[in-house]
DNA sequence: TAAGATTGAGGTTTCAATCTTA
DNA sequence: TAAGATTGAAACCTCAATCTTA
C-alpha cells in the first residue's frame, strides 16, 4: 500500500494527501449529517422526507416532475414513485397530471406539507448553528461552501 | 418561507446563507461521492466493500474488531455482521477470534482482499485527481480538507 | 451486569420489466 | 422509438431480542 501513499504524481500533490483529505471530507460529512438528522427526527420527519419537501418548499409554485426531483434527491425512478406514495399518504404533497405532457405527473406541496417543512427548517437551522456555524466560524463556512459548490458545478 | 431566508440572527450570519452554504456541501458531496462510487464499480466493488476494505489496508496488522470497523463505517452492529458475511463469502475477508478477549472477532484481510483493495485504490486515485483534485486546487482542497476534519473532530 | 456478535422481522431502495403517452 | 411513471422481486440496512463471554 504504501505505494500508494509514498507516490508523486506530477511532481505535487500526493496521493496519501489526496486521500486524506477526501476521507475527511467523507467522515466529516457523515458525523455531521447524522447529528442534523437525529434532529430532524424530533420532527419526526426523515431525512428523505426533509430533502424532497425543502426543494419543493423552494420551487416557485411548489411543484416539480417527479422524475426531476427524483434525480435532485439522487432517488432511482422506481424507489422515488414508492417515496412519493407514502409522502403522500402522510398528506404532505399531492400529485397533479400535467396537462402539457400527459407522461409526467407533478408533484406538489399541500399546506398541510408546507407547515411542517416550515417548522422543521426552523429546527433545522438551530442545529446547522450549534453543529456547523459555532465551529467552523462565518469566514470558513464560506469558504467551505464555495469549494463545494466548485465541486457540485463540475458534476452537475 | 422568505421568514426564513432573511432573519438574521445575533446580528451576523443569515439563516439564509447557513441553509445555502450547507445545501453546496449537501449537493457537491452527493454528487461527486455518485461519480467517485461509479468508478469503483468498475472494479466490482459497491462503496461499502470499498470503506471496509480500505480500512482494514490502512490498519497495521490488516485487522479490526468487528465492532470498532462497525462503528467506523457508521453501520449498525446487526447491520455490519450481515456486511461482513457477504465479503467474506466473496473470499476478501475472513473472522478469526480474538485470543484474549473470546467476545471480539477480528476481521482482516485475506490476500485476494489486498489485491482487489489496492487495485481499487490505484483506480480511485485516478478518479480523485480528475474530480476532486483539478477542479479544486491543491490549496483549495487543503483547505477543504481542514475544514472538514473541523467538523469531524466536532462529532467523534 | 455489561460488552461483542449474531439472528429474525420489518421497512426502504434498486433493478428490470411493463404500461402509457409523445 | 423514446420518455415518464409504476410494479414486483431481490438486496440491503436497522432495530430489538438473543447468545456467549468478561
Amino acid at each position: 500500500l504504501s505505494r500508494y501513499f509514498l507516490a508523486r504524481y506530477d511532481g505535487h500533490v500526493e496521493n496519501g494527501d489526496l486521500i486524506t483529505n477526501w476521507g475527511l471530507v467523507v467522515e466529516g460529512f457523515a458525523r455531521v449529517q447524522r447529528v442534523l438528522q437525529a434532529d430532524l427526527e424530533a420532527c419526526e420527519l426523515a431525512p428523505t422526507w426533509f430533502e424532497v419537501l425543502l426543494r419543493l418548499v423552494r420551487t416557485p409554485g411548489h411543484r416539480l416532475p417527479m422524475t426531476q426531483l427524483a434525480d435532485e434527491v439522487l432517488f432511482s425512478s422506481g424507489g422515488f414513485t414508492k417515496l412519493a406514495d407514502r409522502i403522500a399518504e402522510a398528506g404532505y404533497v399531492e400529485r397533479i397530471g400535467c396537462p402539457s405532457d400527459r407522461r409526467v405527473t407533478w408533484i406538489t406541496l399541500t399546506d398541510l406539507g408546507e407547515k411542517v417543512i416550515s417548522n422543521a427548517l426552523e429546527r433545522h437551522v438551530v442545529s446547522l448553528r450549534s453543529n456547523v456555524l459555532e465551529p467552523l466560524g462565518e469566514a470558513s463556512l464560506n469558504q467551505l461552501g464555495q469549494h463545494m459548490r466548485t465541486l457540485r458545478d463540475q458534476h452537475s
